[in-house]
DNA sequence: CTATAAAACATACTTTTGTCTGTTATCATA
DNA sequence: TATGATAACAGACAAAAGTATGTTTTATAG
């Protein structure tokens, strides 16, 4: 490739490896080469060195696609959308799954995934019927957080609050009545941690790329 | 390994490689095979391929680290977050950007901003203060779109609509009024195409953006 | 203009990783 | 218990990808 002034080409490997890698999909060295029309690998290879020298990368030596954001705690990963609520936090069944969006992470190891919005019980929350809520499994409850949660097999989005040792659920529309389980009928799935509502039809599922 | 009943192993590794994927590390398929405690490469392989045969994965061919879920084709990009409307729909002030959200791409070419909710004149509609409305500028607009308006300098979001040659834009709050700007005091910025509302903190800003 | 550093190139070698052929063990079911 | 299907194993080879050494070209500063 043509000689560029110091730092230009180097930035512009930079951005090209962490939308790569935002994608889900590290680059070789060969793929950085070849990408900006490089004769030699080490012309690659010596830039990306470069950006781990600096602390814009981190690797794994002799790993292939072994280049790295430095600090994943504020990348971006794909969740699983799913059709209804799990059976279990850990067994997610794979066909109930209609897609996959981008969700922003704080901190490693937490499972966190979409879910399509049945009802209007939470109306007056600004959680609609169609809208697709984040639910981090297995986190901390707190009073008044809102919860996905299995009654009898049935999932529900509610309003989590503990009054007198005894468990409420509260929905946010009139229509619908405060539930109060007993324990033993009642999972709490994971809680609410963002809600999304798409106002154009976006494809989760894409189309098949071409072989 | 142990022998297992038919396909109990092969969800498992299922299981392992998504989430392997989704965390954006794709594993080879020796990783596979240790992260099972398999003696031989071939165990490994073949369930990957059965997966692929299934659909349930994708993959490239020859390539390191080749498997997928399928329908990621398409990437997700990271948006700003403006703490108020821009001027115009091009030059956004690099000031006002309050941080970044992933977002995820129909096509190319896209000018998507996320911009912070100011009031309660769409609670109706589910768009409450504080939520994240994405906007994607000089968008094609049609009757019924939420749009973000500029109307005399202030910036505000209303559902469009245009009756008898004039235009409305209608707020969903009884509290609020419809307004019916002259075409020249108004400047549509752009269409609301999603809405996000984070109900527990997270850091929107990435330290890894430079470059 | 010259010296120095950075950028790009050329080639070779090593390790990692994908793939192949064939065999043995276990499961499921009649 | 016989039989076909699935699972697991073994060893080898080929391709992909990381690494290393040295050279040539261009940018930048004095």
């Amino acid at each position: 490739m043509a000689y560029t002034k110091p730092g230009v080409t180097r930035n512009r490997i930079f951005q090209f490896v962490r939308q790569r890698l935002l994608d889900g999909e590290p680059p070789t060295v060969r793929e950085v080469q070849t990408a900006f029309h490089m004769r030699a690998v080490q012309s690659a290879k010596s830039h990306l060195d470069a950006l781990v020298k600096e602390g814009r990368l981190v690797k794994m030596p002799g790993k292939s696609r072994g280049y790295r954001l430095p600090g994943t705690a504020h990348s971006s990963r794909l969740a699983p959308i799913l059709g209804r609520v799990p059976a279990g936090p850990f067994n997610i069944a794979v066909e109930e799954i209609e897609g996959y969006i981008p969700v922003r992470f704080n901190s490693e190891e937490q499972t966190v995934f979409g879910l399509r919005v049945n009802g209007d019980s939470m109306m007056n929350a600004g959680i609609l019927h169609g809208d697709i809520v984040l639910v981090r499994a297995e986190s901390e409850i707190h009073q008044g957080d809102i919860v996905v949660a299995m009654i009898d097999g049935e999932a529900t989005i509610k309003e989590f609050h503990r009054v007198r040792n005894q468990i409420q659920l509260r929905p946010h529309n009139d229509a619908y009545p405060v539930l109060s389980p007993k324990p033993e009928e009642l999972t709490i799935i994971g809680k609410v941690i963002e809600v999304r509502r798409h106002l154009e039809a976006i494809s989760l599922i894409d189309e098949e790329l071409n072989g």
